[in-house]
DNA sequence: GGGTTTTTGTGATCCTGATCACAGAGGGAT
DNA sequence: ATCCCTCTGTGATCAGGATCACAAAAACCC
């Protein structure tokens, strides 16, 4: 059977294998069945939302398959993106875990399958299975290293040809080792401008000047790193 | 009894009813007696470190009495402080939880107390009293959100002017209405320019320039702010 | 395939804060 | 008082990006 947006549905993704560290993965028997009846899968297209900045938490998505971007904006319009999510991560966990209102806006960057809980159903689960609000402990903290994470890349750097080297090293790390290591380039130079807290033209500039100085090279749409070791050297500085 | 530097030594300051959402309050019996149990008391003088960035967690801190600032270094000395922590407040907890070394470094910066419970101690609680677990993903949860608002101010404002007169505005609502409202300034320019991320002569400079035009004013140490509306002005800029 | 929209490349200008460099002010100690 | 050390104020300089303004290129859609 095949998903619209030639995706395979997993009719289990809960229990995906993905990430050893999934928050609900391993767990008792009787804490997996019950989720799975909680539990109501769905599938989106691009740039659907899954939730928007500020509105009541309605509950949490657990990312199957594709990405999406997570996002907050200024009154005035300035964008800043936190997190792209990934297959296995948990959305909204925050908002529903605390009753506040949804502190970011989550949009699929790729079409994908995400299983969604309410509110209520999770935490009346995570009462019945104590063991389980540890492991959403855990997971929350997570949120909070990647948070942090991003405030020391914003606040311990001044300047953007900085971040965005970082940025790029992030990649090719997360990415896998090959040699030389690339990254298929996914976003857009806007987007990755409101990943680094940047302008879109300052991105594309610093893209050509990195080619000029041969730091990185183009093949289609991959990006390989020609020179580790100075992009390095800038993150450093 | 009398402490030292003039701090009454609160008794069960586990149990303090300073904050409503304390982690550790309202708690059934059995939890609050065991935790009594397995925690101990310690007085810090000004300048003490509770713990360092990057050392293996050895347990939490819950803050009784006085300050202390939460910061993190690049290894080029370029420092942020990402939190002035208050009584009430658990430190080191996301780390003990997730047994990451602390992401930041806990310095006392006015003479205090709190309460320690190690790592071993606290899971183990934890496992016992399923209901805490949950209170522990809201306090991280809670961290988290803060983590999160740093980001916001760090990402979606670029002038440190914005930066400073949102954190005034800041300070004067947690300081309670008062009319006019006023902070006591108690960090260095130093300090101020390592949270909002510039440098210590921006913040002198925006000081005298926020004096100049009448939007603030010194009375000894505090700080009235005389045109509120024009602080927030700046703010949504 | 043509027309439309989104994305990218690049020049010119301008301005804010970072940086460097001192001098003065305050605050403890002895 | 005196010394010392940490803070604070302010000037001068300078560079790195933000901003504005187009044009080219690519992706998308009937």
């Amino acid at each position: 059977m095949r998903a619209p947006y030639g995706l395979d549905i997993l009719d289990n993704c809960l229990a995906c294998p993905m990430r050893e560290e999934h928050l609900f993965c391993h767990l008792p028997d009787a804490a997996v069945q019950r989720l799975n009846e909680i539990k109501s899968t769905a599938v989106y297209p691009k740039s659907a939302m899954l939730f928007i900045e500020g509105q009541q938490p309605r509950g949490v998505f657990v990312l199957c398959a594709g990405k999406a971007k997570l996002s907050t904006s200024s009154s005035e319009g300035r964008t800043v993106i936190t997190k792209i999510a990934e297959p296995g991560d948990v959305l909204g966990l925050s908002a529903a875990i605390s009753n506040r209102p949804y502190e970011v806006t989550a949009e699929m960057i790729e079409p994908g399958q995400a299983n969604f809980i309410t509110r209520d159903a999770l935490l009346h689960f995570l009462r019945e299975h104590g063991v389980v609000a540890l492991r959403v402990a855990e997971e929350l903290s997570r949120n909070y290293y990647t948070a942090y994470e991003g405030i020391r890349t914003l606040g311990l750097t001044n300047s953007p040809s900085e971040r965005f080297a970082k940025l790029l090293l992030g990649w090719s790390n997360a990415a896998g080792n090959g040699d030389p290591p690339q990254v298929k380039l996914t976003l857009t130079h806007e987007e990755i401008a409101e990943i680094i807290g940047t302008t879109r033209e300052t991105v594309s500039r610093l893209l050509s000047q990195f080619k000029r100085k041969q730091l990185v090279q183009f093949k289609g749409a991959n990006l390989i790193i020609r020179n580790k070791a100075a992009l390095e050297d800038m993150v450093n500085s």
